[in-house]
DNA sequence: ACCTGAACACCGTTCAAGT
DNA sequence: ACCTGAACACCGTTCAAGT
């Protein structure tokens, strides 16, 4: 049986859309040259046709699911046509839990990429946004246009409830950080719990920074000269 | 001749040290167990009698270096002193350019991470911030208390500047982004040139948000209620 | 043109043994 | 108590060969 056989030839779309499956389900740890090579039914250098080497991969997997977003959608003002945007980046980051991590650690700017963030930087300047302020501005967002932020830890699997010992450790230990962690929003705002609410801090965060562009851009913002 | 003869016994202490000084000089994508024991002059195994595996010798390195950063001083008002603060450790993540991307992946609070924090976050309590506002507050902040950001693109060598062809075909592709690279904050604003002063960024984006911080405060936020 | 097979130079970590 | 040696189960990627 020649291989691959059933499937046909290998290509680069066929190697994409089968990494993009394997980590979605398998997790970014998981996937490997040779474990996606396994999966096509193929020897691992097989793929070295397609691909230059893992980043390359890495590279095409980004891309390939940030078509996903289309084009931008004009919601009124510039205020709420960023926001939707930067939503919805945010639900497609959740639907690819891995490719936050992806992102961050690319340096290739991919043509989706510049593209996506090209019709980002369109809506502020269409609003007449100047183009210093425009700059500082997507700086200031960061990766936050990307629809993510880091947090203080990375806790992807949070830590059971302390122990009341525990508890009363850190409280004398630490006893600011334990009286934050203890209102966690639309929590019962009982105990530390199961934290926070992931979306309503991003959402703060999100506004409080379009909030402030408002002022600077009403206030006509100009860089400090020294 | 005995194994590490010249410098004693192995410990705790010195396998952080070492690791310490051989990422600061050769990067974290260095650092590897085996060549940490050879650094050491022992056998890779050696290592594990002092550190339990590789994740807690990067927890260690964290700590330690981190311990740097000493007690918080009071700046007078909360707002400098919070700003003061951040900018320290944005220092420290200078001198230790590895340590950012430790601590994005940590998941393990260590005691000296948890410190910094609740002296953080005692600063904004003192000053009169209700717990809920705190708690968001410090969420909004995010990885920028540690004093890095997540930028747009992770570009540690920034790229050569584009050649005339390059040029053209980027402008006619994605002109808003050229449009945005080309006004970079203190430079000569002639061409794409080497792009943005990171530090005049980052005091862009945190001064936004501590501003944003202030009126909020001011104002007596409360959460929502629905 | 595309895929294979064997090999190289690495990893982190186990286990059983040495001193 | 601490270090060693050999081994296991992985990596990404090279090179030369097959069809």
């Amino acid at each position: 049986m020649p291989p691959t056989a059933e499937r046909g030839r290998l290509n680069r779309e066929r190697v994409l859309t089968a990494a993009v499956a394997y980590t979605d389900e398998h997790g970014l740890d998981a996937i490997s040259m040779r474990r996606l090579a396994a999966e096509l039914g193929v020897v691992p250098m097989a793929l070295y046709k397609h691909v230059a080497d893992k980043e390359a991969l890495l590279d095409g997997m980004a891309d390939l699911v940030l078509t996903e977003l289309g084009p931008i959608a004009d919601a009124g003002d510039w205020r709420s046509t960023v926001r939707a945007r930067i939503l919805a980046a945010r639900e497609l980051l959740a639907r690819h839990r891995w490719l936050r991590r992806v992102l961050e650690t690319r340096v290739q700017q991919t043509p989706t990429m510049l593209n996506y963030l090209d019709s980002l930087i369109a809506v502020f300047r269409r609003a007449g946004f100047s183009d210093v302020l425009t700059h500082h501005v997507m700086h200031a967002l960061g990766s936050r246009a990307w629809g993510f932020t880091q947090e203080l830890f990375d806790d992807p699997n949070p830590a059971p409830p302390p122990t009341p010992e525990q508890l009363a450790f850190l409280s004398q230990a630490f006893p600011n950080v334990v009286a934050m962690a203890a209102v966690a929003a639309h929590s019962d705002g009982s105990v530390i719990e199961r934290g926070c609410d992931d979306q309503f801090e991003f959402e703060f965060a999100l506004d409080l920074l379009l909030d402030g562009i408002s002022v600077l851009q009403a206030a006509q913002w100009e860089p400090p000269r020294n």
